[in-house]
DNA sequence: AATCGCGCCTGACGGC
DNA sequence: TGCCGTCAGGCGCGAT
């Protein structure tokens, strides 16, 4: 469950865990993900810590304890569950982190694209996040700043959004919808955006990132209490996964393309 | 320097 | 029923 919105919404699910006291017991049952998890180091520095913080970076989940930090990432099919007390495995349960008061904190992951790592006492410098663009609802994300960043590249204004190190935090789902409400063509070069368009896209994005993390608010409750199944805020979707169904606005049927082997979703009438 | 395409994994779904 | 191809919300890496 992987944008932005449900990396936050996840965070913000999980603040609770900080009154759990420490952690007793760390369990790994699959350490294979996208890299192996450093087994020793986090049972070395995370047993008998309690979590002071929890922050995200982008789509990077950061846990800071007194020893250090750890990094975990979703990946395309990760998410978390937050347990109040023992329930089965399930197959896919790669990782339990046990508290003092019985909790349970365990990282599902069919797939396997995500990651666990262990970052130390610098984790901004750590490779995967020194080199990340601006937070997205920030106001460092604004039109001078897309405009500056897209000037010498020719990509398509979708692939250019995804890309981390421009700004972080949109994927696949949320660049089709930002482009839909931005009036913008999936296609068009990224250097080919003028100020104003670029003003539209950076509102647009921040719009609908926030909604998305607004409607996670209802999945939180979901998340803590039942069976953590991730939100898909299909209902609200204006375009992705809407091959042929009529546009929301002017009824022309949403086209599917792919770029860059991502399925990519929008209004050939409405955006330009 | 920028961009493309591959591969990592499992599972769901549709067609035959 | 089973088999097979396709698709899936990410991202680093090597090749071009």
């Amino acid at each position: 469950m992987p944008e932005l919105p449900e990396v936050e919404v996840t965070r913000r699910g999980l603040l609770p865990l900080l009154k759990h006291g420490n952690i007793v017991d760390i369990q790994i049952r699959q350490s294979k993900l996208r890299w192996p998890i450093p087994v020793q180091q986090i049972q070395h520095h995370l047993k008998n810590q309690p979590i002071q913080a929890i922050t995200r970076r982008g789509k990077y989940l950061l846990f800071a304890c007194k020893t250090g930090t750890f990094l975990m990432h979703l990946g395309m099919s990760g998410h978390l569950k937050y347990l109040s007390a023992y329930q089965p495995f399930d197959k896919h349960d790669h990782v339990e982190f046990s508290f003092q008061t019985g909790a349970r904190l365990r990282y599902y992951d069919p797939r396997r694209f995500g990651a666990l790592l262990w970052l130390g006492d610098h984790p901004l410098q750590h490779p995967l996040l020194c080199s990340l663009g601006c937070e997205p609802l920030t106001r460092a994300f604004n039109a001078d700043y897309l405009l500056t960043q897209s000037r010498n590249s020719k990509q398509p204004i979708k692939s250019f959004l995804m890309q981390q190190q421009v700004v972080v935090g949109i994927g696949n789902i949320y660049a089709s919808e930002a482009l839909f409400h931005a009036h913008i063509n999936p296609l068009r070069p990224a250097n080919t955006l003028d100020l104003g368009e670029c003003a539209t896209l950076v509102k647009s994005s921040k719009a609908i990132l926030k909604k998305a993390i607004r409607q996670g608010g209802t999945t939180l409750r979901d998340f803590a209490h039942t069976d953590g199944k991730p939100g898909y805020f299909s209902h609200s979707l204006q375009v992705y996964g809407r091959e042929s169904e009529p546009c929301p606005v002017c009824a022309s049927p949403i086209q599917r393309i792919t770029l860059g082997q991502r399925s990519t979703y929008f209004c050939g009438k409405c955006q330009h």
